[in-house]
DNA sequence: CCTTCTATATTGACTAGACAATGTGTACGA
DNA sequence: TCGTACACATTGTCTAGTCAATATAGAAGG
């Protein structure tokens, strides 16, 4: 008989119930202290227990209200919607917002364009010597008021000056309008998904909870000639999305 | 001035060392009686701080020698490969024993086969009623002797029933090749990626250090009438895993 | 030389407290 | 009536210890 350290044992106990459903979302768990009296243990083990609960995304503390039980409502992201052409209704412009919009609920975005330093992830995309100045554009994208996702396009900086790109307005057409515009259209993209715990910058801007993981999507843009034009930097947490695309036996 | 708790200023340090470089992968840090000393704290309160920092990933925690800063190694995981033809070449049968052999690494692979009752996930993706039996065809995949990833494989019964399938050994010419011979060819399939922290039973398949975040991969075949065939999911360890797919401009 | 035991340093688990921070609701005062 | 102040319950931070578990190095013994 192995036994478990008494935390473990209280994690698993409130784990189970919530599986089981016997907790459900937004329910309340019982306090510190009354854990604490019905295994018999200080409630320093409790909090012990209860904390890799919260770093698993299960539940979440809000003080001096208690734990809850977390819920958690997906969005579904789709890499590959990009590939196809806008409508033109310009209420129904951004990719994002028709999908959100579609859902019923209220999209909204903040934009922020700068000139940055390309580190060695997005030099090593874009094909740049390392250091070399090239043109953020960052936005956090917001539903309902609440941050969703984080959405970092990045361009070499001579394909994309005194473009529209560079102001940090909406563009209704889009982004990769402008660049088909200037002479450099994509026909390629290669897609990059790495999972890893956020950053602290990232949980600021994205206002994460504890034990919530991100996605990142690297969505890097080639021109019909196999040059980088564009790296855009998906940063998607994991308590808020769902990835799906679709393949087709072709070869 | 905001003043942060000492548990966060502990952890801030080290963070910011290892993501400077100052700190590399194996290093060790000192350990929590030195921390305690230097902040002038409980060896408590430096274990909250440094605990911040397992959760992250960043450090692992060897007993009775101390603290390491992690070293990862991903490995590219490309869920469009799949679409392609298998070589004929006997002895590079899987795609995944492929790949790490072109890499010089060690694969292997341990595989179970079991009736198991469709959970509400697989149920909704295979189109059955929750309950149902169906064929599961687990296998946990290993690199050098460490596991790497998880690959479960479901079918609906009556599809693969007395098939090679259902023996536990090795199918050189492939699952899905077993399937077209009974007349369900698949040629289209669904990918859906989430993102969240594994399970007690995931941690224990896959050895999972704490603070690994895993992507699940569901892959669903259809055949050319629409109907789901299989259904595999793939749990891949946040630290060991790049995903990674290409996209055309078509439509 | 090889094996086996033991000491040691380190993290892991846990206790029994203290005081701080923070929303909520209630009682009180203008 | 409306706000203000305060009490309260709860989680957050932290202390100063105890004892357990464990891998390694070195000592002891054959």
């Amino acid at each position: 008989m192995e036994s478990q350290p008494a935390y473990q044992r209280i994690a698993a106990t409130y784990r189970t119930r919530i599986a089981s459903g016997e907790l459900r979302a937004g329910d309340q768990l019982p306090t510190e202290h009354t854990i604490a009296d019905q295994f018999g243990v200080a409630r320093q083990t409790v909090r012990t227990g209860l904390s890799l609960l919260v770093t698993e995304g299960l539940i979440v503390a809000r003080r001096p209200h208690g734990y809850f039980v977390r819920q958690r409502e997906y969005m579904i992201y789709r890499p590959q919607e990009k590939s196809r052409p806008r409508p033109v209704t310009p209420e129904m412009v951004d990719r994002f917002s028709q999908q959100i919009a579609a859902e019923g609920r209220v999209p909204s975005q903040r934009i922020e364009v700068s000139m940055v330093q390309a580190g060695p992830d997005l030099a090593e995309r874009l094909r740049v010597e390392p250091g070399t100045t090239i043109v953020a554009r960052r936005r956090v994208r917001f539903i309902n008021g609440e941050p969703t996702n984080i959405n970092d396009s990045h361009f070499p900086l001579e394909l994309v000056k005194d473009s529209e790109i560079m102001s940090p307005a909406y563009i209704p057409r889009g982004t990769d309008q402008v660049l088909v515009d200037r002479g450099y259209g994509q026909d390629r993209a290669i897609d990059e998904i790495l999972i890893r715990m956020p950053t602290p910058d990232e949980i600021h801007r994205l206002e994460l909870g504890p034990g919530t993981p991100v996605a990142v999507h690297y969505d890097t843009g080639y021109t019909a000639d196999g040059r980088p034009v564009r790296c855009t930097v998906n940063v998607l947490p994991g308590d808020r999305h769902r990835i799906v695309f679709e393949r087709s036996w072709l070869s």
